[in-house]
DNA sequence: CCGATCAGACCGACCGGTCGGTACCGCGTG
DNA sequence: CACGCGGTACCGACCGGTCGGTCTGATCGG
C-alpha cells in the first residue's frame, strides 16, 4: 500500500466520510477540503470518485480472500479451515470496518468495468467458503442434512452484517465474536 | 395501505428504481415520468423524496415487528418462538424484498428525525429477539453457554442478508431457506 | 364554485470534472 | 556553482449539467 502521503489521506478522509454520510452525500470537494488538498490534488490521484469507491473495495476484499486461502491451506480439515476463514473474517473488521461497511453499502455505485473485478472476487470467496463445507459435509465431519449452499449464504450474512453493530469500544472484542460465531456455527442453540 | 393509486404507483415505481440504483441515484423527475405523473403529483402525495424513502422504511419494519410480536404471543415456549420469527421474517422477502433492500442500504440518507423513528423500531425487533434466545437459555431450551447478544446478532445478520441473494425465482422457496435456517440456528454443523 | 389532484416551466444550489497555471525537485551541462 | 529543463505533484477558478423543490394554473368530481 506504499501510496504518496496525498493519496493516503485523500483515501482515509473519504472513508470516514463515506461512512457516515454514504458515498454520493459527500462531494469531491468536501473529500479534499477535509483532506487537506485540492480539486487538482484529488484529480491528479484518482481519475475519478468512482475510482476513489472501487480501490476502497478492491482493498478489503482482496485481503479477506487472501486470508481465506491461508486458512483453507493451513489446515486439512474441513472443520478447523471453517473456523479458520470465520476467524479470518470476523477479524478483517479490525482494520477494514469501514472499508467493510461501504463494500457492503455502496456497491450498487460501483460503475459496470469496477463491479465485475469487485464481484468476480466476491464470488471466490462465496466458492472458497461453499467448498469447504461441502466438503466437511462429504467426509462427515459435519450434519449429512446441512444444506451447504443456504448455510453458506448464513454464514456470510451473519458476519457481513458484523459492520452495522460492532463497536472498538463495545463490550465484545472481535476475538471473542469470532469464538462465539465458530461455536454458533458448529454447535447450533439446542443442547446435546 | 389504503391510499391513492397515483401514490401507489409512485411508491411502487421508487421501489424499483431505488432497489435497482439506490436512492441517491433516482432523481424525482426520474420517478415521476416512469410512475405517469408529475412533479406536481409527486409533491401532493409526498412533502419530499425524503419522505418517501421514510415510508418505504416504515413499512417493513413496521410489519417485520407485528409478525415478531405475533409470533411469540401464538407459542410458549422459546423454542417454538423462535422459529415463528425466523419463519415470519423470512418470508417476508416475499412481498418486502425491495423495501427490506432498501430499508438496509439507504438508512443513511434518512434525515435525522426520521432515522430516529426507524431506529426505535428497529430496536424494538432487536429485543424482543433477544429476550426469546435469552428466555431459552436460561430455562435449558438452549445450551447455557450460548452469548445471547452475538447470538442475536448473528441471527439478524444472516436473515437481513438474504436481500443480497435471494431470488424469486432461484432454486430455493422462501419456505424452504425458512426451514434451513431454522435448522441450522437450533443444531449448527457438527453432528451429535 | 370549491377543494383535491395534478401538469410542467422554472429556480437556485450544488456537483463532478476540466484546464491553465504554479512550485518544486533531480539532473545534465558549461 | 549557476542555469536551464523536463517532469511530477498540486492548485483553484470555472463550466456544463443535474437535482430537489416551488409556483402558477388547469382539470374535474361533487
Amino acid at each position: 500500500m506504499e501510496q504518496s502521503p496525498t493519496k493516503d489521506r485523500i483515501i482515509r478522509t473519504a472513508l470516514r466520510l463515506f461512512e457516515s454520510c454514504g458515498y454520493s452525500r459527500v462531494s469531491v470537494d468536501q473529500i479534499v477540503k477535509e483532506s487537506g488538498t485540492s480539486k487538482g490534488g484529488f484529480y491528479h490521484n484518482f481519475t475519478s470518485k468512482d475510482e476513489l469507491l472501487y480501490m476502497i473495495h478492491d482493498f478489503c476484499v482482496t485481503h479477506a480472500l487472501e486470508k481465506a486461502e491461508e486458512a483453507i491451506e493451513r489446515h486439512d480439515n474441513a472443520k478447523e479451515q471453517l473456523r479458520g476463514i470465520i476467524r479470518s473474517f470476523v477479524l478483517l473488521f479490525d482494520t477494514y470496518q469501514s472499508h467493510l461497511a461501504i463494500f457492503n453499502e455502496e456497491s450498487l455505485h460501483l460503475s459496470r468495468e469496477y463491479l465485475k473485478k469487485i464481484e468476480g472476487k466476491r464470488d471466490r470467496y462465496k466458492r472458497l467458503l461453499h467448498q469447504v463445507i461441502e466438503e466437511g459435509v462429504k467426509n462427515g465431519e459435519f450434519r449429512s442434512n446441512s444444506n451447504v449452499t443456504i448455510v453458506t449464504m448464513a454464514v456470510l450474512g451473519m458476519i457481513n452484517w458484523i459492520y452495522k453493530w460492532y463497536r472498538p469500544d463495545g463490550d465484545f472484542s472481535l476475538e471473542e465474536i469470532a469464538d462465539i460465531y465458530t461455536d454458533f456455527v458448529m454447535n447450533g442453540l439446542l443442547p446435546e
